[in-house]
DNA sequence: CGCCAGGTGCTGA
DNA sequence: TCAGCACATGGC
């Protein structure tokens, strides 16, 4: 199947700190799990060729909502482009989506996340899949799903650990356990708006002021949201700031008044150019 | 080996 | 409200 995707960059969009089950598959390709489908995507210019364990007609919407290929981002790109220094970092990450991912996944990833780098998130997940996911064979290969949080409540936090899970191990029980009781309803907070949506989700243990901004933005699509790590504190500090210390809180109102309501989207592309040194200083 | 990583929750002022 | 601190782990 073959899906126009003009103006999305497929790699850097996956290599951007999103998501973290993708892996590169041949020369430009990809290879992930999305839902209970094994998806691999081969980006050819502006189409976005699309291979998978499930017929076209279950693959082609939910590629097409995970990467917002329905979506036109080109005025609210253009709405955060405000200065030289964004309008840089838009130009560095021109193809950067931002994607629209599982809630539940988005949530237990990001708790997965806090101080934490790419790299062993990814490990990390990789490992949760294969001890509490739902194995798919395709292509030859074994793939798993993304445990669901009733799995997961009935987790003991000690086999987490032995994963190498750390401290967050009990943060993620506990959060499965949320969800899958229905104490935290990702499904009604997905419909409601930001500052509501927020509330719900901070509620979530192991869920602060930086994860809840991640899932507002990656899993419900809230542009409004603008997570700050350290590398987004840094960038922040350095260009608006002259490198003070500024509380992330501050950063983040700052944010929403200076890139206006897609503010979510200059901060992937500030985060993207800072991680890979196109932002020269930073 | 020391430093760092898409932080959070708790404590004490 | 806000700074300071503990928390586990592994890549570099």
């Amino acid at each position: 199947m073959i899906l126009p995707a003009r103006g999305c960059d497929v790699a850097v969009t996956l290599d951007s700190g999103q998501a973290f089950r993708w892996a590169p598959y041949g020369p430009r390709g990809w290879r992930g799990v999305l839902g209970d489908s094994i998806v691999t995507l081969l980006p050819d210019h502006a189409r976005l060729r699309v291979l998978g364990s499930a017929p076209d007609a279950i693959l082609g919407p939910r590629v097409t909502r995970y990467f917002g290929l329905d979506d036109d981002p080109t005025w609210r790109l253009a709405s955060v482009d405000v200065d030289p220094a964004i309008h840089a970092a838009l130009a560095a990450t021109r193809g950067l989506r931002i994607l629209r991912q599982d809630p539940w996944e988005c949530l237990a990833s990001f708790i997965c996340a806090t101080f934490n780098n790419i790299l062993r998130i990814q490990g990390m997940i990789g490992r949760l899949c294969r001890a509490y996911g739902r194995a798919v064979p395709w292509g030859g290969d074994v793939w798993w799903t993304f445990p669901t949080p009733e799995v997961l409540a009935r987790v003991e936090p000690s086999a987490l650990r032995r994963l190498g899970f750390g401290y967050r191990a009990p943060y993620v029980v506990k959060a499965a356990q949320q969800v899958s009781d229905g104490k935290v309803n990702l499904a009604a907070a997905a419909r409601l708006p930001y500052a509501e949506a927020r509330e719900a989700l901070l509620a979530v243990e192991g869920v602060g002021e930086k994860v809840v901004e991640c899932v507002l933005l990656f899993g419900f699509g809230q542009e409004e949201a603008f997570p700050v790590d350290v590398w987004i504190g840094r960038v922040m500090r350095r260009l608006y700031f002259r490198n003070r210390r500024v509380p992330d809180r501050r950063l983040r109102a700052f944010a929403r008044r200076h890139f206006g309501p897609s503010c979510g989207l200059a901060q992937q592309a500030l985060f993207h150019a800072a991680r890979t040194g196109a932002l020269p200083g930073v």
